[in-house]
DNA sequence: CAAAGGCGTGTGACGAGGTCACACAGAAAA
DNA sequence: TTTTCTGTGTGACCTCGTCACACGCCTTTG
């Protein structure tokens, strides 16, 4: 599937849906733009064209948890959060890329509901996607270790070299910890010889010792 | 609404749905049942017509945290999502008391949701409200301690005389933590003189320091 | 009735994790 | 070069989850 700069042609849309979004211009966002934070009311229905953005709740100390990304082809499930049961939004969306998307307004977005099977199959799925990453998110923030999280992290977010280029903070954020805690269990992982670590990257060492550890090694 | 042990008189929905639900007949299941467990493939979409059923995680060590209750007229999600995405349970569900539900097989599901309004509002507004609570169990579980989530159970659990009849293992599974630190911490409530507590039950003595130590006081 | 379990509860010890308050070093800006 | 910012390390302290028990109440069963 391919997703150009023209709305009426996303992908696996029928020809009801490509009538009605194709009156939509998309929008531009920078990088780092927050394009939404809690209790701001829901303006339409989100479509991510290209670029990146993280959703994030933050917490009354600062510490914020990411629960999803959105990438090309996706939903903001925020939004349709708002569509469907009117609440505010709770949690917060920030651009980590540039960004093009287009936002449905909301009788738009009604009004493809019941006239596309296409749009629909689009907004069920991407909830279920989404539900279902909530629920894995639940689990691991109750169930698994910080150094299970953090050695996951590291293997699925690296680059083809091995390398991860975040800092302590971002990984922190990521699977839901504080930036102290990943400072330490970092520097475990260095020492067993897992990992090496210099300022604002980690490379892995050993592949197989760091699978060991998602799986609930001790060490 | 009401809800009879019609299928067919569920609760606003059309002439389409009407047709299509009529032919099902509810079923019967005992309290104390296993609905689905983690792992097991998906048969339907269930719609509840009497009774309860918890839906839980279950962690490797035996500690389950309770995602969320369906009630008469609501549906669980865990279904949707197998239906969508053709995932498995990763949940547990267990019916709490007697209950009466409908299982609406995988082709009748998206029969219905291709021809009625109603049922799609339905189905739609399930996984928001799941959702949405999902996302309140992730805020609350990362960023509020113990007590507050405890405080908060005993003053939406209790009847009216301010009594919460619930074991501690159940109020731990409720709140997602373990049974030892619910006895901690109710031990700890009932020196301040916010409760009292025996065998099974809770009864509150002070509603105001409650709603105190949810907003977070340290006392 | 008494003995035997089951169940709900209390408790101590211990390790993991989150928070606060710093110190320190490399990088970027002035 | 000096200053400032940003990423990182560290110690202290508290909360929380886990393990391993003990104890008391209730029900069952002989």
């Amino acid at each position: 599937m391919s997703w150009t700069n023209n709305t009426a042609e996303i992908a696996g849309l029928d020809a009801p849906a490509r009538a009605l979004l194709g009156t939509l211009t998309p929008v531009e966002v920078p990088k780092g733009a927050v394009l939404f934070c809690p209790g701001e009311a829901v303006k339409g229905y989100v479509v991510m064209l290209s670029g990146q953005v993280d959703v994030n709740l933050v917490g009354p100390t600062g510490r914020d948890i990411l629960l999803y990304r959105v990438e090309p082809g996706q939903s903001c499930i925020q939004s349709t959060l708002g569509l469907l049961g009117g609440d505010d939004y709770t949690a917060e969306a920030t651009a980590e890329t540039a960004a093009r998307l287009v936002l449905i307004p909301r009788d738009v977005f009604f009004a493809l509901i019941d006239s596309s099977p296409a749009f629909r199959r689009l907004v069920f799925s991407a909830f279920a996607e989404r539900m279902q990453a909530m629920m894995q998110l639940i689990e691991n923030v109750s169930f698994m270790s910080v150094e299970s999280r953090l050695a996951a992290l590291i293997l699925d977010r690296s680059d083809s070299d091995g390398c991860l280029h975040m800092t302590q903070a971002e990984m922190a954020t990521a699977i839901g910890t504080a930036r102290e805690v990943v400072s330490r269990r970092l520097e475990k992982l260095a020492r067993s010889g897992c990992i090496a670590q210099e300022r604002g990257v980690v490379t892995i060492l050993d592949r197989k010792a760091l699978n060991q550890v998602v799986r609930g090694a001790a060490f």
